[in-house]
RNA sequence: GUGGGUGUAGUUCAGUGGUUAGAGCGCCAGAUUGUGGCUCUGGAAGUCGUGGGUUCAACUCCCAUCACCCACCCCA
């Protein structure tokens, strides 16, 4: 048996653990500020849920899923994606029932794709998203650009695009294929051989492919916006200025339609730059219709769903350290056995009085532990034992300045926390 | 799923057919016994990814396999 965690996955070490808390920090606060509430729903689901909701034409659902029979010969698969759980939830639980919109988040999903493992890309990552459901008009889809952009400059994140677009709804996509179509068919033979699959099941996938000969031929194509219904218009044109009166940056790109088949109107994507080339932070988009497909009432909804680890290599891209905390305040040493019960009780009013503290459990020698409080970074350490302890005192040591001093027992946890918390 | 590269102490890496496989960093300990960072000294630590094969002899050559890295595809 090999002790290594299966492919495509990491762990998140107790050295890694500030910086996942710093964002799921900052992602929570900025989600409480637009009046978001967190929702958890199961690592997986009935795979029909993905089927239907994902669409079975996408790469995620065809090839991607981790799915199985359960001993009751379930069919379960582990969450691709985010919405569909809170979609499923948001119908289950009758929330579309509460006073609208419903507005949700959830931390740090895990999401499983079997896809083969490479820069930027697990077989199970994680993301924060934010769905928000019952809004038609596009004030909700700029709340959700306008938080999820709040998210990135609150991590220190800068340059980073914002590309958005708009594939239509049922009412004016049917006119829009009929011209794709026809556009593609003058170039039949130049599209690759997926893409030729591409022309009878979802032409509009055609668009983001990557291969050469077929950008050049969806370069040429009839644009989607010129296609668009009035209302389909109108509701690009608000977002638009949502955006512009923000100031946000954005780039209206045609090319982008997304990779899940749930999408109506708008759709976005947030951009980095890596050194490899350009990688999707983040990608969202409204999905009129996702909730009456899974059974629910015919309800307009609009979310995101953004990658943490990819956050994490566009911070270390950009040489952004979070803020960090000495994980001890201050060490108790202890001299001698005489110390070691009073260094424990110390350590034990230390932290009943709020403040990080720690004492040796490794019977070190007075060096060592000094070594090892040092390696903590602890700004403090007391020193409990010697003629001190005799005369009721502790030696406190400030361990930058090298400062001591003596405090009476029974005033140290006071003085000791004081002198703490102004540091 | 396809293609390329890599796999040797905790870690970064030396070592390409021949004794008990090495170094830096890290870890542990010591430097006249009550004090960290710097320095010095010592120590622990490797089934050489795994399984086969070739050979008198394999970390070294061959095959397979697994994992990691990278690219395609797709995506967060």
């Amino acid at each position: 048996m090999h002790i290594q965690s299966p492919k495509g996955t990491r762990d998140m070490l107790p050295k890694d653990s500030f910086l996942w808390q710093w964002i799921e920090q900052t992602m929570r606060e900025e989600a409480a500020l637009a009046g978001y509430l967190e929702i958890r729903t199961p690592v997986f689901e009935y795979t029909e849920l993905f089927e239907r909701g994902v669409g079975d034409t996408t790469d995620i659902v065809q090839k991607e899923m981790y799915t199985f029979l359960d001993k009751g010969e379930r069919s379960i698969t582990l969450k691709p994606e985010g919405t569909a759980g809170a979609v499923r939830a948001l119908i289950e639980n009758k929330l579309y029932a509460e006073p609208l919109p419903v507005k949700m988040y959830y931390l740090n999903n895990p999401i499983f794709r079997y896809e083969n493992p490479q820069h930027g890309r697990l077989r199970e990552h994680h993301q924060f998203g934010m769905e928000c459901f019952g809004v038609k008009g596009p004030s909700a889809d700029a709340e959700v650009i306008m938080t999820v952009l709040r998210i990135l400059s609150q991590l220190g994140l800068t340059h980073l695009s914002v590309k958005i677009n708009s594939i239509g709804c049922p009412v004016c996509r049917p006119s829009y294929h009929e011209a794709l179509r026809a556009h593609l068919k003058e170039h039949f033979e130049g599209l690759c051989p997926q893409c030729k699959e591409r022309y009878d099941r979802n032409p509009l996938r055609v668009l983001d492919c990557k291969e050469k000969s077929c950008q050049a031929i969806a370069k040429e194509a009839p644009n989607i916006l010129d296609y668009l219904c009035e209302e389909c218009d109108s509701h690009f044109d608000g977002l638009q200025q949502l955006l512009h009166v923000r100031e946000v940056p954005i780039t209206i790109d045609p090319q982008i339609v997304r990779g899940l088949d749930y999408y109506t109107k708008t759709v976005f994507e947030i951009i980095m730059q890596s050194p490899r080339g350009e990688m999707a932070l983040c990608g969202g988009g409204r999905y009129d219709g996702l909730v009456k497909e899974i059974g629910g009432p015919d309800m307009p909804a609009v979310g995101f769903g953004i990658g943490t680890e990819r956050i994490i290599l566009e911070l270390q891209n950009q040489g952004i350290v979070p803020p960090t905390q000495a994980v001890t305040s201050v060490f108790i040493a202890c001299l001698g056995e005489e110390g070691r019960l009073p260094a424990y009780q110390l350590c034990m009013d230390l932290r009943d009085a709020g403040i990080r503290a720690d004492y040796d459990h490794m019977n070190r020698s007075l060096k060592a532990q000094f070594r090892y409080a040092d390696k903590l970074g602890a700004p403090f350490m007391v020193i409990a034992g010697g003629d001190e302890l005799q005369r009721g005192m502790f030696k406190l040591k400030d361990m930058q300045s090298g400062e001591e001093k003596e405090i009476p027992m029974q005033e140290a946890v006071n003085r000791i926390s004081l002198i703490v918390n102004q540091k």
